[in-house]
DNA sequence: CTAATTGCAAACAGTTTGCAGGCGT
DNA sequence: ACGCCTGCAAACTGTTTGCAATTAG
């Protein structure tokens, strides 16, 4: 009893996440798995979702857009949020030193990063002549 | 035109904000403000912060458990999310040099950094003999 | 064949909005 | 008195659950 079965639906979704650049929202899996399988329902995201994070391949992260899923091998990277087009991606860093933040008596079990800020492309226009320009003010 | 009007609905919840250890939450703020304004309702909560984050006093981060709100001048300060009773509380520690994660390209604004593990009360019961023990196993 | 899985729709929970009455200025 | 503000309830949006049909093993 109790053995998961292999359907085409989870297949979808977990190939959803082998090739997400960043941390994914229960409808852009959606969006993205019925491509393979039009007739895929959100209620099975949900449920797919939340079996994949019991058996620890998923783990949830914030986002300042809201919860977010992603693998759990990408999951203790940093993130950098582009307030411009509300993406995020998975960046480079060790954050183990920061567990010397923690009060006293304090349990560190993990970290939870987010960088905010405007990401290359947001940031940076390629003008006809090959220049680059700044399209942030502030 | 659209002058704001002083309420004892609005001071009760800013005088919330000023007393709280980190972040809050809707249902958060009703119940404390709900001891000063006893008729407090939460669609009243929902409009006050919107109008304080559309001052600038208020922000919203992100916590493990959905987003909280916070005043803007504790806002860059790391957070340390506890596990176990589910809190959110401001800890010191600069982070400042965090931008260096960043990828060549990307402009840096702010930093949403939450520590996650266990809190001091948490992690430790006060036996009647007045030792201390650690509760949790992992 | 059996039990896990799926898609639909209903149920839920959290957030926002419309409105009539109340209150600050 | 005027108009912003409040509390209630309805409307919405996003997430979860019940159920009958489907499908993997």
């Amino acid at each position: 009893m109790c053995a998961h079965k292999r359907t085409k639906q989870k297949a979808a979704i977990r190939q959803v996440f082998a090739s997400a650049l960043g941390p994914l929202g229960p409808s852009e899996i959606l969006d993205e798995a019925r491509k393979t399988v039009p007739s895929l329902g959100i209620a099975t995201v949900y449920r797919v979702v939340k079996e994949l994070k019991k058996d620890g391949w998923l783990q949830a992260v914030q986002t300042p857009v809201g919860s977010r899923f992603q693998t759990t091998s990408k999951v203790q990277s940093p993130r950098f949020f582009c307030r411009t087009c509300q993406k995020t991606f998975n960046v480079d860093g060790d954050v183990g030193k920061l567990a010397q933040l923690a009060p006293k008596g304090f349990i560190v079990k993990c970290f939870d990063l987010t960088i905010v800020g405007t990401c290359s492309s947001c940031a940076v226009t390629i003008t006809p002549d090959g220049t680059t320009k700044n399209v942030l003010s502030s």
